[in-house]
DNA sequence: TGTACATCAGTGAACGCGCGTTCACTGATGTAC
DNA sequence: TGTACATCAGTGAACGCGCGTTCACTGATGTAC
């Protein structure tokens, strides 16, 4: 059946929204599109009137993610200390429990590496989150080092964070790289 | 039919090994058992006449690994500086390129936090080098905390420098992080 | 020492399942007259 | 304004495929007599 005039873009951003926030959760080879289809009341056959591939949907729901979190941090973060709160959302329980809202590095990188695919996807998110973290830092080269440790260390951080079972290890590395972190910012 | 007397510890092994390079090569979803078995001249049926699940496979190979590093790092390392040539191996080029004899975290933190079964092999992992990269920083309060730190960054730079495409900001994240962290272990 | 038998690592076909993708079809809507 | 038609987002069955797992079977070896 035809639908009113914007009805397909409206449920080509609920595919989006819906697979950025599982690829996010559960990875991308673990999202299958029948369930995320029919999660949205939709079988699965209609996603090819939005996607030529899953391969399409990764990037978009990745460069999707990407943007919303940049539009996040932008409107969030006042321009005083603006680094210091942003390590500690990102080092946060919230945040280590709600994978599917957040950053997609943690979850996704592995596998973007390994896509058979070649994408500049990844180096596209991580220039964004590079590029923010210099200009909190004061610009210059000595920011734009800084920059690769925060991020390395942010995300190495709630990997594992998530990757362990015994939840007193798991806080232990958020608070431990939170409270380096945020020191460093500031001091 | 039947094999010579340790003809099955030895196939077991060889399993075990392949197992490990390709969990930590491709990740442990897209590891297949039929693919695993080929590559060692067995059928797959002849899988479960060692391991009742993949599952008790993962455990097994990633024990392995762990097992694997602690001895390399042990062996190779001498008491002069070990954290720093730790480092420098971690954040190496044959690291980043050479994913199937290096660290399982980067590869398989994200599938072991997502998997169904639960278990604390990531725990095991991550306390292991933890624990030693807090000896080598001489131990304390302040080593476990800085251990953390280490520990995080070493993951997030590899894990990051993996997963883009251009060599030349995979080059600048591991050189970063690497001089960086040498730097510090040192100073 | 020679023979009969039990063992069991490995074989290979088959199981049900979910995957990504294709495709003929439907039917409410927008458009043309 | 009312009617006929074209559009096309979404349907749902089907495709081949690889997955993890099961199972009846094989046959060279080790063991018992």
């Amino acid at each position: 059946m035809r639908y009113s005039q914007d009805h397909k873009a409206q449920t080509h951003q609920r595919i989006v929204k819906e697979a950025s926030a599982r690829f996010r959760r559960d990875g991308i080879g673990a999202t299958g599109l029948q369930p995320l289809m029919k999660a949205l009341g939709l079988t699965h056959g209609g996603f090819y009137a939005h996607f030529k591939s899953k391969d399409e949907l990764v990037e978009t729901a990745l460069r999707d993610a990407t943007a919303q979190l940049r539009e996040y941090c932008e409107t969030t973060f006042a321009a005083q200390r603006p680094l210091a709160s942003f390590i500690e959302d990102y080092l946060s329980v919230a945040h280590r429990d709600g994978a599917e809202r957040g950053c997609p590095l943690p979850t996704m990188a592995a596998e973007l590496g390994q896509r058979g695919t070649p994408s500049a996807i990844a180096d596209e998110a991580i220039g964004a989150h590079l590029t923010r973290i210099a200009q909190s830092l004061g610009g210059g080269e000595a920011a734009d080092q800084q920059s690769v440790m925060v991020l390395s260390s942010l995300v190495g951080a709630l990997l594992l964070s998530r990757s362990v079972q015994d939840p007193a290890l798991s806080e232990r590395i958020l608070n431990t790289a939170r409270d380096a972190l945020v020191s460093q910012a500031e001091g």
